[in-house]
Formats: C-alpha cells, sequence, structure tokens
RNA sequence: GCGAAAGUGGCGGAAUUGGUAGACGCGCUGGAUUCAGGUUCCAGUGGGUAACUCCGUGGGGGUUCGAGUCCCCCCUUUCGCACCA
C-alpha cells in the first residue's frame, strides 16, 4: 500500500532528521540481506551495533546531548555507570532484593526477619529504570512527549512538566530550602547522593538502548524481579520463537484455518512510529488467540517496496533504489521484530523482488488475454514534479494527494485496465462482505453507478440529435430546456450566427478554468451559462426547448449533455431561475417555485404519466420512449478505467513489446520476468521519456515469436500492482513455478480478517478485488472476493507545534507561556494542534523507545487499551506506565520480589470463599474470548485488569485460575506471559495450551444489589438473593429507610420491577 | 453545500443496548513503608454544599415510571463527497 501512514511517505521528510537517516546509513552499511537471517532481532542488533563504529547508543546519546540542560546531568551519570564496576554477584543479589510487598494480614512469604534490618542500604527494584528517573530524563520539560498539556488541556506543565516536589513528609524537610514548588523534583542536584554499587542504574536502558553496549554477560536469572526485566525476557522469548519457529504456518489440514491479515506497509525511510504497531498488534492477538483455540493460523508480513520514495532517494544519494529500499525494510523490520508480532517470516515478501514481480507481470498477461489491458491516447494526469502521470484516484484538488505537487491534465499514451467491465459485480458482491459501513459507501460511492436512460432530443431546424443521460426520465414533461457541456461537439453546429459570439467567449472563458476549479469551487457557485440560438424537441412533448451551453454540465460524464427540469433538480432550479427559464412542475410534493422537489411523489402535467409515482413513471416513459425510438434504459458509472502505467523506473516493467510496425504484443510466459534493467540515473531521459529510455540495450529487443526487431515499453506499473495480489502470494511464497498453490488457494482463501488504514477504502481495496474477479474468472482463486471482514484501525494522534511559516518544531523545542506556547529559542508563538503522528509534523514517538524503556507487552497493551480499535486517540506515553504497572502486578502473583522464586500466593486449592476472585477471572476469560472476535480489546484489558486487582488483594490464588489468566493474558503480552508460565514449571509454549473457557453460572452472584428508585430517582439500594422473588423485593424495596422516607407516605400508584436491576416506584 | 460518524470527570475511555453514569487506566490527594527520591501497598478522587441534599453525559425541546442511550431542532468536531444529471 504506498502510504501506510501518509506522511512517511515523502522523501521530503526525510531531510528532517538527518540523524536518524546517517545512524541507519552506518549501522547497515550496504543494506539488509533480503531474505533476512533468522537471526533472533536482538541479534541483529548486536551485529549492526558491531560494525558502526562507536554504535548507535553513542550516536544517539551524542544526539541527545544537545536537548537541552539534562544532558550534564545524564552525562555525568553515564560516567559513573555503576555496571563498570559492578560487585561480585552475590552481593549484588542481596542488594538487589526487594521488599517484600507489605502484608497486611501478616501472610505471606515475608518470613520470619525483615531483611531490611540486615541491609542498611535499601535496596531497589533491580529492573526497570525506576518511573521518576524515566520521567526525568525521557520528558525533561524541554523534551518530547511531555506536552500532552494543550491548551485547552489543564493538566498543564505545573501538574506535570513542572510539578514542585513532593511535599516534605514531615520534619526531615523542614528546613530544607529546597521548598516545595521550587525545585522541580527531577532535578538531580538536589538528590541526596545514592545508591551503593549494587543498585542497578535507573533508566541505564534508555540511555544504552539496544544497540551496542549491551552489558557483557547477561544479568542472572534469579535478579530479575519485581519489575521484570523486560529486555531479558523480550528478547529470550523471541530468541526462542525464532529458533523453535513457533509461528511457523501448519500444514496439516485437519483444523480450521484462520487467514489474518495486515496491509503490507511501505517500508518509508523515516521508520516505524507507535500508530503503525496498533493494528499490527490488534492482528497479533487475534492471531495467537485464534492458535490457541485450535485455528491453522496463516499471520504474515511482507513489504509494498515498489514506490517512488525511495526512486527519489536514490536520486539523492545517487544509489539504487533497491538499496534504498533494502535498508528501509531492514528498519521496518527490526523494529517489528521488537514487538513480538507472531510473523511466520519464512513467508516474508516485497513486491519489488524479481521473484514476486515476475508474477505481477503474469497477471498482467492474463489481463491482456482477457482484453482488459489495453493501450490509449488519453488526458492524463500529468505531476510535473515527479515527472509521471497519476491515476484519477491519487489526485484531488489539482494535487497529488501523497505530496501535495501540482497536477495538471496532458495527452498521452498510456495502458490502461478495463475495471469497468466489472463495475457492476464490485458493487454487487459488496453485499456479502463484513466491512465497515462507511467502507462500503465509499466503494459504492467510487464506482457510483446510476441506472436510467439515455434520450435523444431531435434540433430543430438540424438533421442532429442530442443524446442526454438522465436518472429522472419521469420528469421529461417538466423538461424546459437542454445545457450542452462547453466541450460538446454538437456546440458548433447549432449555435446560432447571433449567438456565436457569445458561445465562443463563454467557452474560452470555461477552457480557461482548469477542470478542478470548475468543480471543486462548487455547487454553491452561481451558475453561469449562455444560449446557443438553437431549439431542441422535447421528445414526449414535442414542444420547441431553447439549447443552452454551462460548465455546470461535465464533458467527461454521461453524455455531455442534460436536458433541464428546473422544478424537480436543484442545479437546474439555480440555473433557470438566474436565466428566467420556465420552470414546469411535474411531481407534486414541493413549492417549486421557493426550491427544486427532488422526492418522490405523484405525477401531474405529464399527460400518460400522471398519477404515478416516480418509480412506476420512469418506468413507463423509458417504455414509451424505446417504442418510438426516442431513448433506451442505460447504466452510467463514475468509475473510469484505471490508468495503468506511470513514468518511473521503481516498479514492474511491462511485459510487452511494440514491433517495427508499431504492433503491440506481449511476451509470452517464458520470457517473465522482466527484469529492470541497472541505470546510472533515475530521472527521465533529455526529451522527456521516462527513466528505462536510459536503458537503451535493454530496450531494443526481438520479438521472441518472430525475431523481428522490437522495443521495450519504458513505463512502468503503478504502486497499487504488487499490492493488488500480495495476499495469494502469500501462500506459497516460494514456489518459482506457479503464483500460488491452488491446493493452498482452497485451503486459506479467503482471507478472514485484513485490517489497514481507511485510506485505502477506496484505491487499493477496489483495485484488489478488481483483479481478484479476474482471478476468478480464470479459475485461479476460487472465491469471488478476497477480505471477507474488513476492519480499519484508528490513527493514532499527538499534538504538535508550528509557527506561522509552517515550520514544525519537536515538543521539547517549545514551552508554553501562560495560555501561549512559543519557541524557547526565539520565543515566536507557534500554533499546537491535535494531528495524526508523522515525521513531517515531528510529532512522532518512537516504539523502539517504549521498547527500550517500558518492554514490547507493556506497548502492545497499551496500542489496545487506548480505546476502541476504530477510533483515533491521542498518545499519551503515561499509559505505557500503567499498562507496564499491570504486568508487574501480575508478575508479582507468582515471583517473590525478593528471592524471584515463586512468591507463594499461588495455592493449589480454593482457600475459603474466592468466588469474587473466579468472576473476576471468568469475566475477563468472556471479555477477551469475545474480543478476539469484536477486537473490543480495550475493555478486555479493562477486565484482566481488574482480575489482577483482585487477586492482588486476595491471600492466596489457586494455581489453576492463575494459569487461566495468563493463557488469555498471552496474546497480549506474550514475552511475560512465556516467561511466568515456564516458570510455573511448563516445558511447552504458552502457545501450544489450549484456551480457557467461562462458565456463566460463574459469572452470577447470590447476592445482587438492587437499585430503588423513586419517582424515577434512585433513593437507595437493596441487597437481595439473586433469586428472590418479585413480591419479595418489591417489600424489601418499600422498606428501605430512605425510600421510606421518601414516599412519604403517599399511595404507591405503580411498581416496576427490572428483574436483577431495580426498582422503580411511581406515587 | 451533501452524506456518514461522533460529542460522557482534569485526561484516554466504560456503561449488559431504555434500568444505580463514570468500569479500567492516567493524573491528582492523603496515609503506610523509606534517612530520602522512587517503588510498592492502603484509602480517596464528576461538580457545588458543613450537612441534608442538589446539579451533572455539547445546547434546547419531547417520548417514558425511568434517557448518555429513542425522537425533533440547533451547535461543534472528524472523515468522506463535492455541479456525476
Amino acid at each position: 500500500m504506498p502510504s501506510p501512514g501518509p506522511p512517511c511517505q515523502s522523501p521530503r521528510h526525510h531531510a528532517h532528521d538527518p540523524h536518524r537517516t546517517s545512524r541507519r546509513r552506518q549501522g547497515h552499511p550496504g543494506g539488509a540481506p533480503r531474505r533476512p537471517a533468522p537471526h533472533p532481532p536482538h541479534l541483529q542488533r548486536r551485529h549492526a551495533a558491531g560494525r558502526g563504529q562507536g554504535g548507535h547508543g553513542a550516536r544517539r546519546r551524542g544526539r541527545r546531548l544537545h536537548e537541552g540542560r539534562q544532558a550534564g546531568a545524564r552525562r555525568g551519570r553515564d560516567r559513573d555507570d555503576p555496571r563498570a564496576h559492578r560487585p561480585p554477584r552475590r552481593r549484588r543479589r542481596l542488594h538487589a532484593r526487594r521488599l517484600p510487598a507489605h502484608d497486611p494480614a501478616g501472610r505471606g512469604p515475608v518470613g520470619g526477619h525483615d531483611p531490611r534490618r540486615l541491609h542498611p542500604r535499601p535496596r531497589r527494584p533491580h529492573r526497570g529504570p525506576r518511573r521518576a528517573d524515566r520521567r526525568a530524563r525521557r520528558r525533561p520539560p524541554q523534551r518530547p512527549g511531555h506536552r500532552p498539556d494543550l491548551p485547552p488541556d489543564v493538566r498543564s506543565a505545573a501538574a506535570r512538566g513542572r510539578r514542585p516536589p513532593r511535599p516534605p513528609q514531615g520534619r526531615h524537610r523542614g528546613g530544607d530550602p529546597a521548598a516545595p514548588g521550587q525545585v522541580p523534583r527531577r532535578d538531580r542536584a538536589h538528590r541526596p547522593p545514592l545508591r551503593g554499587p549494587g543498585r542497578a542504574p535507573p533508566g541505564r536502558r534508555r540511555r544504552h538502548p539496544r544497540r551496542g553496549h549491551r552489558p557483557p554477560h547477561r544479568r542472572p536469572r534469579e535478579l530479575i524481579m519485581a519489575s521484570y526485566d523486560h529486555q531479558a525476557i523480550d528478547a529470550r522469548w523471541q530468541e526462542r520463537w525464532a529458533r523453535e519457529r513457533t509461528f511457523a504456518t501448519p500444514t496439516d489440514r485437519t483444523r480450521p484455518k484462520y487467514y489474518v491479515l495486515d496491509m503490507f506497509p511501505y517500508p518509508s525511510g523515516s521508520g516505524l512510529h507507535v500508530g503503525h504497531p496498533k493494528g499490527y498488534t490488534a492482528t497479533d492477538v487475534v492471531a495467537r488467540a485464534r492458535r490457541m483455540m485450535g485455528y491453522n493460523v496463516l499471520r504474515v508480513m511482507g513489504w509494498d517496496s515498489f514506490g517512488l520514495p525511495a526512486e527519489r532517494q536514490a536520486e539523492k544519494e545517487n544509489i539504487h533504489p533497491r538499496v534504498v529500499t533494502e535498508r528501509n525494510v531492514a528498519t521496518f523490520k527490526q523494529q517489528l521484530s521488537r514487538l513480538g508480532l507472531s510473523y511466520d517470516w519464512d513467508r516474508e515478501l516485497a513486491t519489488s523482488d524479481p521473484r514476486y514481480y515476475r508474477w505481477t507481470q503474469w497477471i498482467f498477461l492474463k489481463l491482456w488475454e482477457r482484453g482488459l489491458a489495453y493501450q490509449a491516447e488519453v488526458p492524463v494526469n500529468f505531476c510535473p514534479a515527479l515527472g509521471t502521470v497519476l491515476a484519477n484516484e491519487e489526485v484531488k484538488d489539482g494535487k497529488y494527494i501523497e505530496t501535495g505537487d501540482d497536477v495538471e491534465r496532458r495527452l498521452m499514451k498510456q495502458w490502461m485496465l478495463r475495471i469497468t467491465a466489472y463495475a457492476d459485480r464490485l458493487v454487487d458482491d459488496l453485499d456479502g462482505l463484513d466491512w465497515p459501513a462507511g467502507t462500503l459507501a465509499m466503494q459504492r460511492e467510487w464506482i457510483g453507478r446510476s441506472v436510467g436512460a439515455n434520450v435523444d432530443f431531435a434540433v430543430v431546424g438540424h438533421d442532429a440529435r442530442v443524446q442526454v443521460f438522465t436518472t429522472r426520465p419521469d420528469t421529461l414533461f417538466g423538461g424546459t430546456y437542454v445545457v450542452l457541456a462547453p466541450e460538446h461537439p454538437l456546440v458548433d453546429a447549432v449555435t446560432t450566427a447571433a449567438q456565436r459570439a457569445a458561445v465562443a467567449a463563454y467557452r474560452a472563458e470555461a477552457g480557461r478554468r482548469s477542470e478542478r476549479e470548475r468543480t471543486s469551487e462548487a455547487a454553491d457557485a452561481p451558475k453561469t451559462g449562455v444560449f446557443t440560438g438553437a431549439y431542441a424537441e422535447n421528445p414526449v412533448t414535442g414542444q420547441p426547448i431553447p439549447i443552452w451551453v454551462a460548465d455546470y454540465v461535465l464533458a467527461t460524464y454521461g453524455t455531455g449533455a442534460v436536458f433541464a427540469c428546473p422544478a424537480h433538480d436543484e442545479r437546474d432550479w439555480a440555473f433557470a431561475t438566474r436565466f428566467g427559464l420556465p420552470i414546469v412542475e411535474v411531481v407534486r410534493g414541493g413549492d417549486v417555485t421557493q426550491a427544486a422537489y427532488t422526492g418522490d411523489g405523484v405525477h401531474v402535467n405529464s399527460e400518460f404519466l400522471d398519477g404515478l409515482d416516480n418509480a412506476a413513471a420512469i418506468d413507463k416513459v423509458i417504455g414509451w420512449l424505446v417504442e418510438r425510438g426516442r431513448g433506451e434504459k442505460s447504466v452510467r458509472y463514475r468509475l473510469r478505467d484505471w490508468l495503468f502505467s506511470r513514468q518511473r523506473y521503481w516498479g514492474e516493467p511491462f511485459p510487452t513489446i511494440e514491433l517495427d510496425d508499431g504492433t503491440v504484443k506481449v511476451l509470452p510466459e517464458d520470457a517473465l520476468p522482466v527484469l529492470l534493467p541497472e541505470l546510472d540515473a533515475y530521472k527521465p531521459t533529455a526529451d522527456g521519456r521516462p527513466p528505462l529510455a536510459r536503458a537503451g540495450d535493454w530496450m531494443v529487443t526481438t520479438d521472441p515469436a518472430t525475431g523481428r526487431p522490437a522495443t521495450r515499453e519504458t513505463n512502468t506499473m503503478p504502486q497499487w500492482a504488487g499490492s493488488c495480489w500480495y495476499y495469494l502470494r502469500f501462500l506459497s511464497p516460494d514456489r518459482d513455478d506457479v503464483a500460488w498453490d491452488p491446493d493452498e488457494e482452497r485451503y486459506w482463501m479467503n482471507v478472514d480478517l485484513y485490517v489497514g488504514g481507511s485510506e485505502h477504502a477506496t484505491l487499493h481495496l477496489l483495485y484488489a478485488r478488481f483483479w481478484h474477479k479476474v482471478l476468478h474468472d480464470l479459475g485461479l482463486v476460487h472465491t469471488r472476493e478476497p477480505f471477507q471482514r474488513l476492519f480499519h484501525q484508528g490513527m493514532i494522534h499527538k499534538p504538535s507545534f508550528k509557527d506561522a511559516r509552517g515550520k514544525y518544531y519537536y515538543d521539547h523545542e517549545v514551552e508554553k507561556v501562560g495560555e501561549r506556547w512559543v519557541v524557547k529559542a526565539t520565543g515566536e508563538r507557534v500554533e499546537t494542534r491535535n494531528e495524526k503522528m508523522s515525521k513531517s509534523r515531528y510529532n512522532v514517538v518512537n516504539p523502539d523507545d517504549m521498547c527500550d524503556e517500558y518492554g514490547a507487552d507493556a506497548l502492545r497493551l497499551y496500542e489496545l487499551f487506548m480505546g476502541p480499535l476504530e477510533d483515533g486517540t491521542e498518545w499519551a506515553t503515561d499509559g505505557v506506565s500503567g499498562c507496564r504497572r499491570f504486568l508487574d502486578r501480575a508478575w508479582r502473583l507468582a515471583v517473590d520480589d525478593e528471592t524471584g522464586g515463586p512468591s507463594g500466593k499461588l495455592a493449589d486449592t480454593v482457600v475459603g470463599d474466592q468466588r469474587a476472585l473466579e468472576r473476576a477471572l471468568h469475566a475477563a476469560i468472556k471479555r477477551v474470548s469475545e474480543a478476539v472476535d469484536n477486537l473490543r480489546m480495550n475493555v478486555a484489558i479493562a477486565d484482566m485488569m481488574v482480575f489482577v486487582n483482585e487477586a492482588t488483594r486476595a491471600a492466596t490464588v489457586p494455581r489453576d485460575w492463575y494459569e487461566q489468566f495468563l493463557r488469555i493474558l498471552s496474546p497480549f503480552a506474550p514475552h511475560v506471559a512465556e516467561e511466568l508460565w515456564e516458570r510455573l514449571g511448563h516445558r511447552t509454549s504458552i502457545q501450544a495450551a489450549p484456551w480457557p473457557t467461562w462458565d456463566e453460572a460463574k459469572l452470577a452472584r447470590d447476592v445482587i444489589t438492587i437499585a430503588v428508585q423513586v419517582q424515577g430517582k434512585l433513593r437507595g439500594t437493596i441487597e437481595v438473593a439473586a433469586d428472590a422473588a418479585e413480591a419479595e423485593v418489591l417489600a424489601a424495596a418499600r422498606a428501605e429507610p430512605k425510600v421510606v422516607e421518601f414516599l412519604a407516605g403517599k399511595p404507591i400508584k405503580r411498581e416496576i420491577y427490572v428483574k436483577g436491576r431495580l426498582v422503580n416506584l411511581v406515587v
């Protein structure tokens, strides 16, 4: 898909972050191998870091040094990196001990003594940076992420960024000069010196994030405690999953299948931001849960890797687009890998790989064979800035939707695909799909099928007829004039001498206005037009009516001519009123002197149509016209054929040649793939031909059939081509003899769940459906539609800061002064808006940073916890830490903070009355199970939190219940879940454990609370047995003291009882 | 302009689809633990009020015993479409 998150796309964005680009370049000299090595991500990382001098960590640190006053302190702390001189392991371990949680009930693993007494130096969680440290570093006032306090938002810097230190707790700090409100808590200068050598350095990982600088040996396992070591655990399980091929696609065919697919990304140079993984995480939860539920799951990832940005970047750096692409893919893959997504990486594919695009070319041959591909001299949208043509769909308001570059009309010979031949099926087959209603509507609208009639109007005094298309032939009796588009071929012929000058002037004027102006200036602009002096004969009344020329009639739609019925069409009404043309009512229902009436109604003034409603009148009049040869039924579409060529290098070459006599023919299948030639430049040639024309040797060829000289096509296919069928290639990506294996296709298709952004609602999804239907007609796929269920994840937003010139700033470059935001350096005012995250808006949050700091599981949870999957929400890094705390609590249920061993909290049996805990467990199982279907992940996570809170409060937790919980947690937080599962003694992956089931009976309560209302207002609650009879409940309600008070002795007129919910007493 | 969706605490969001508004998380307040920061744990947290209570789901009407939920009008935001005959 060209643009997963549109903004990452444009090459101009690269310029904004030279650090990153250069860092990447250093880290991956020569790009990454195409078939990635099977190394787990963390290992790859190490390699990468090892290669670049200094490694990425150093580089990044260097960058941060510029970021403000925190830098000095940070650097200082780096210097006494305690890891440099670690104490012997044993001692470390003692220091690393975590205090046992306070146990109010006096039970638990605390034992007879308090280790604190033995160790004057308190230990702190060994793992995981402490929150304050993180916060301080992560978002010093000048750091990004820190300004959630947008103008309307009151939780401002005062509350967060500039929060005063906690007031002294008692007298210790009574005399502290650092009085509350004066000294930012994060100011390290005021911190007492801390921690001995055993202390784990807080924030360590942040300063030496993933690349390089890893400690020479791994932290011993027993030290992984209360706050679990996410770095070690994430890496360990990712490595293990890769080694054991845990997510390999199953080959047995006895189980039901589930094909869950993410819209594959265009690997832009900007890398991922936290907006990308939202959909991927959701599908990962579905995939992991479905596996546990016994499904064979196909879960794959690939790259939509042809495309303009790589080509432009290649020009800029003077390297091959392939190199740029490989570099970007390596970055994307590395970032994705850290999230622990359960892809079968063996099936990774890239559309720019000749092994892939060979088959894209092959499908083109099929389209050709079916007569669906043709060349035509057509007016195209040419974008001079890009040097290429664009499909209609890629142009909006005269600009390229991706970059905003201007687009103009030109006549050029182009490849076209006859998608219009499938228009009806593309509309009709939408009916069986489980897609968002809005997307279905957009597709229907885009295809724009309208059913109506072609009607012929004879021109008075000429041997010519004007054919019009109309959806309302029933209003022909109200047709009081005819309008031709300015470009209509009959204009010249019919215009009278007297009107010739006026018409010519009008046409010249209309010609000067671009199509864009004419359409986008919209319906509200006053209508313009000019009379031709000619008349046409109304085919039903026989009356002569004037012929006008007006640009509200489009030359490109229908027949370029309409008959006007001002009484029942708003545009005609506006035009007729302006130019004093007659308005004749033919459908009752409105006041046509005031406005057009477009609704249904009884026909009048219409002779043989009188008394009929719209539908019946339409039928009847068409029959009447057909009988007399004056018209016919007709269906028109807004959809046009698909302009399928681009004047670019980095795309699929067409498998076609042109012979010396101008004949165009396709190459045979065995000539595939037609490889892209190597070039030394990727710009168009001096004479304006596409870049491929630079490859003289490649271009000149012979017709394999006849041996005659021929030239190759120098256009390439658009980026949509590769994404039209990738879901099929995933079925057998390693086969070179077929595009996909038919048996695999029969088993796996169609895609059960397809998740991606709504920006593809029309383009990609329409094109892919079109190809799929062609393949279906060829017997190559067995389903009519490719994507049974579609879901759009919402966009993630963050505040952006922009000055009057449109320049964006990072949030650490601005500050809030009073109610306004200004640039720190210059004091210039900036405007702030919540915008979708993108590199170009300087408001991205990098998932790598989140993984470093909170771990992949916390990030995954937060992505889904933020809100409904389909909604856009504002990113709040604090929310990630909340999810991390939830995981920590879940961890502590099983793992003792003190020893790193079993917590002792897990019991073999139920102890006492634990029905509340059991209810929470079953509620969570139910909610999570349902979420796998309805994708309401946020509430599912909330219910798991309830269980953990409940379990934390409990003295003991039945081990079996805890394990059930771990299993439902595992799709969301797989690393932690696997680790805990293993620590509980399981040898096999939690992925192999069956999905737990819930019991509705366990969700019930014996005693329920009933709300009691008087006059509909809540006055009290009563507790009754769940199975209490109505009379009993009502009696209890009437007896409730508060209720008695509000009844005030008045007679009860009515008693309403909603079982299990409430009682309402009406007096 | 047309169409669709949505407006709920300081914030992100719940609410069994007409039945106790504010689940869960963030933030905040207090307490315990701590030399201390942090962590962890406990308690609190829609607004007004000393309290009784009253007011609260964008605004205004309405239906109903009962409305965040249904109906009508208006406002705002987001996304589509933009003279498609």
